[in-house]
DNA sequence: ATAATTTGGTTTATAATATAAACTTGTTTA
DNA sequence: TAAACAAGTTTATATTATAAACCAAATTAT
């Protein structure tokens, strides 16, 4: 009855992680970091899970001179996401209407 | 951009707990058991803690013999569930459509 | 020039959480 | 009356989320 929800996603900071990427191309952490509040080390750590579970790619370069790390989600990452979006709503039917 | 997730209800097993509440009218604890598939254990756990948050009621019975215990979502466990599935929606939204 | 501040992060320590194993109390069945 | 079962509760453990502390380089102020 009630699916199981993929622990990965089911994470306050990765779930907005991972819905911030599913809206664009691609973002730079400080853009990350800004649109979902979190403090720098919280988002540095979540960004590494999704990355190991192969969720979102992220590439290392500069903007000028700055050190600039950008994500990116890969197509395993929003297969992911929807499989949870479509998990979830089991549970939140009652809620729904 | 992103609200707070309620943490009470931000679990896989209390939002499953919660889920079937809001469905019924009262569940008893083995009912809740059995949909959720959780262990006793756990499910005792999490119970406790939704009674504590004033989510849900527990009144200890018997049936028959045997003890029983039935749960009854509240009236405010009915708006926290109805605002975290709200709340939901932002991070779900990429995923809603 | 160089000191102070800011940017862009990473590492690490801690506190909270979820979860199941072990236990309890009483009932039913063999 | 012993064994198995029902209905939970308590407790121990392993995981997790989170922020504080830290680091390196760039920018700004003195």
């Amino acid at each position: 009855m009630f699916p199981k929800l993929d622990p990965l996603l089911h994470s306050e900071l990765r779930l907005a992680v991972m819905s911030v990427l599913a809206g664009v191309d691609s973002a730079d952490f400080s853009f990350i970091k800004k649109q979902t509040g979190a403090t720098a080390g919280n988002l540095s750590v979540q960004i590494d899970k999704l990355t190991t579970a192969g969720y979102i790619t992220v590439e290392k370069g500069f903007k000028g001179k700055m050190p600039c790390t950008t994500c990116k989600i890969t197509p395993q990452g929003r297969d992911a996401f929807q499989a949870y979006v479509d998990a979830l709503k089991e549970y939140l039917s009652a809620g729904l209407d």
